[in-house]
RNA sequence: GUGGUCGUAGCUCAGCUGGUAGAGCAUCCGGUUGUGGUCCGGAAUGUCGCGGGUUCGAGCCCCGUCGAUCACCCCA
């Protein structure tokens, strides 16, 4: 055993599960680039201050869950804790937003929160977001909340539910809170749980004691204070998921993370990921954008966990499309055959195949089981009579038939099977 | 960050009240002078996470440490 390990908290895909991490996040990606967002590629790490103003830090994301260094010029640098803030500084920054609006990307990359780490919970995890910026409109939250759902439905997910809500604006936020702080004061509660509270004081609603939420089944309702604009929004919100037949369940004690979120917020649950259920949530965010300097829009956007999605999907006993990735695997024989195989597989590679070659001297035997072994779609042994005779067989490995093939034509016709 | 459980071959795990390691799968070779997936035979593989302690003797007991995991917390 070698005396390195990777740091704590950090998960790792390498073959084979690299593959299935890596259908995961393409067919997100996918997802969002079929709804007309387009990449946005942004770095890891960004001035300190983003996120304390931008997430808000009151959070536990800003508090006590960020990598935070100084760089060699003392400034105060964070890991990002989440995308949102960044793909913000970024508009802003490059005056993106002055042109049509909305204003539609994608990201994917590593995020970063110093967590005790868990299955599902990592010190660096991957997300998937995207974010429609500069539009007013609730069939775009529909839009977003879609792209999010069609993904799922596209892995295959089956055990996972939709919640969503509204958080209102600002000022019925304000209102709420304080009514809220008043009941939650009438009651006989630990100081921890008030320490909490006084955080966030959503957050009891999320307990996980049946007498706290006892105790909270007679707290305020946000959903009751709403404008008749925010619930117009959010009515047409729902009318809109119910058209796109998404379903979805109404939350109206839904905590989110971040401080943000205004208006629709939503969340995605797996069950079966134990206490991690979440794999992936967003929401509208009002005043973000102004409060970091830019103009007053409004946006919306989610994250996916794309590391908990693949739990999930594995959870559901998902199975990866078989591996297409390679078309053709070259098996050498003997010495003398070695640099023709090499020399007719680049050809085949430039001309835009995918080709393997069985490499080290093994037996026949072994480089077809390796052949087998890396999913090409066909395989060719080529030996000094293929060399000298021109003719080898094209064995299909999916059906076992083989083809008698003139290596001269080969290229012509591996491309018009492909 | 707090508490519990766990850490043995590449992987999944067994290993009795302490007597110096085993299975299945995977790998490699062969049964089939040059054709994989099944079957059969054979081979190779371990600082028993790491460091210390107790003991004649530690994979097993004790302490520390690193990591994973579960709950809390939080969330993707």
């Amino acid at each position: 055993m070698s005396k390195f390990q990777a740091p704590k908290g950090v998960s790792e895909y390498f073959p084979d599960r690299s593959r299935y991490f890596e259908f995961v996040r393409e067919t997100l990606i996918d997802s969002a680039r079929r709804s007309g967002y387009q990449l946005i590629e942004l770095p890891v790490f960004e001035d300190t201050e983003l996120f304390t103003r931008g997430v808000g830090e009151s959070t536990d994301v800003v508090s006590k869950e960020m990598y935070t260094f100084e760089d060699r010029g003392g400034r105060s640098i964070t890991l990002r804790p989440e995308g949102t803030a960044g793909v913000m500084r970024s508009v802003i920054e490059h005056n993106l937003d002055r042109g049509q609006l909305p204003v539609k990307v994608w990201y994917s990359g590593q995020f970063f929160r110093a967590e005790r780490p868990q299955l599902g919970r990592y010190r660096q995890f991957y997300q998937v977001g995207i974010e429609a910026i500069g539009l007013q409109d609730p069939e775009i939250d529909a839009e977003v909340i879609a792209v999010a759902d069609s993904a799922f439905k596209k892995l295959g997910l089956k055990n996972y539910r939709l919640e969503i809500t509204s958080l209102g604006d600002s000022q019925t936020r304000e209102k709420y809170t304080k009514d809220l702080r008043s009941y939650i004061s009438t009651l006989d509660l630990d100081e921890a749980t008030l320490a909490r509270a006084s955080i966030n004081a959503l957050r009891l609603f999320d307990d996980k004691r049946e007498e706290v939420r006892a105790l909270m089944a007679g707290a305020p309702v946000l959903m009751d204070y709403l404008t008749s604009e925010s619930s117009a929004h959010f009515d047409r919100v729902k009318e809109c998921l119910k058209e796109f037949e998404i379903d979805f369940q109404i939350n109206n004690r839904m905590v989110r993370g971040l401080d943000y979120y205004t208006g629709t917020a939503f969340e995605f649950v797996h069950q079966g990921l134990g206490a991690q259920s979440g794999i992936g949530g967003g929401g509208r965010y009002d005043g973000l954008m102004s409060q970091l300097g830019g103009a007053d829009l409004s946006g919306i956007g989610f994250g996916l966990g794309v590391d908990r999605i693949l739990l999930a999907c594995e959870a559901e006993g998902i199975q990866l499309p078989p591996n297409l990735a390679l078309q053709l695997f070259l098996v050498p024989m003997g010495e003398l055959a070695k640099l023709p195989a090499v020399k007719l597989a680049q050809e085949l590679r430039v001309a835009g195949l995918s080709v393997d070659v069985a490499y080290g001297n093994r037996a026949l035997k072994g480089a077809m089981k390796a052949a087998d072994k890396s999913g090409a779609l066909f395989a060719l042994v080529l030996g000094e009579n293929e060399i000298a005779s021109g003719l080898a067989e094209l064995k299909n490995m999916r059906t076992g038939d083989s083809t008698s093939v003139t290596l001269r034509t080969l290229q012509e016709d591996l491309l018009k099977l492909f």
